[in-house]
DNA sequence: TTACATGCAAATGCTTTGCAGTACT
DNA sequence: AGTACTGCAAAGCATTTGCATGTAA
């Protein structure tokens, strides 16, 4: 049960009251592997996991977790949003045909010049999306 | 009516029969000025020219345009699809307040290393947003 | 004339909301 | 007890589709 005790303290941590719904969530979001899923991915994953919760609630914590800064909202095709798990600064291929996410290596990707921002204005995020289709 | 001629001209070029709603839709978009629009916007458009338009028609007509290179989509937040009337390689600012895109010249960008693309996968085209807002 | 485009309304798919019931603190 | 969370159903919004009518070549 160390990783339940676990995943209430990071819910905590960010200031989210640790109900089994969430801890359900997290021991799924936050188990080490870098997932791009959305709402409706993991519904699906938590049914084979057994667990059952209402997509509203799934929606609900999903916003929750974004707000707090444990994921990160893709938005790609217009369709749907995708939540990272994995919040650092990184770029995606993605796939049309598949309609899945693909992390970039940080690495591979340099900008040498940067725009100036609009007066009083801040940048929240900077989305680099390479959309990839089959030859 | 030189300027009629002109978007029929247009429209047949790229394979679309010229009706009369793309005769309009053409005129509104191609004339000169860079413009981000989505279908609401240009139905809007459309009403204040003194034109009217089923919203319907409107979509298809986009997507068309679309399908065969007069616009360009741009998916930026996931509620709703620009339709960009500048086809060539360019960027954005996303401004979360407005909920306006602003074009970012080519030049101020510049990327210096790639990553590798998918084996069998070709890219069909690259979105980078800078998504700012109010300090 | 024949294939394609339009317009309306209905349907769709993702997401949010209202609200009654439930669970922590 | 009070505040916040859950679950369901209904609502919301952008977009697409079905179908009868209209139009361009």
């Amino acid at each position: 049960m160390v990783k339940k005790i676990d995943n209430k303290d990071l819910l905590k941590s960010y200031g989210l009251k640790p109900t089994s719904q969430r801890v359900i969530l997290s021991k799924l979001l936050f188990c080490g592997k870098d997932m791009h899923l959305c709402a409706d991915d993991l519904k699906k994953l938590i049914l084979k996991k057994g667990y059952k919760m209402s997509l509203a609630t799934i929606y609900n914590n999903l916003q929750q977790f974004a707000n707090v800064g444990l994921l990160q909202r893709r938005n790609v095709s217009n369709l749907k949003t995708y939540f990272d798990n994995n919040t650092s600064n990184h770029y995606h291929f993605y796939d049309e045909e598949k309609d899945t996410l693909i992390d970039i290596p940080t690495s591979s990707i340099k900008f040498n010049s940067l725009p100036k921002i609009p007066n009083n204005k801040k940048i929240t995020s900077v989305e680099l999306v390479i959309n990839i289709n089959k030859k």
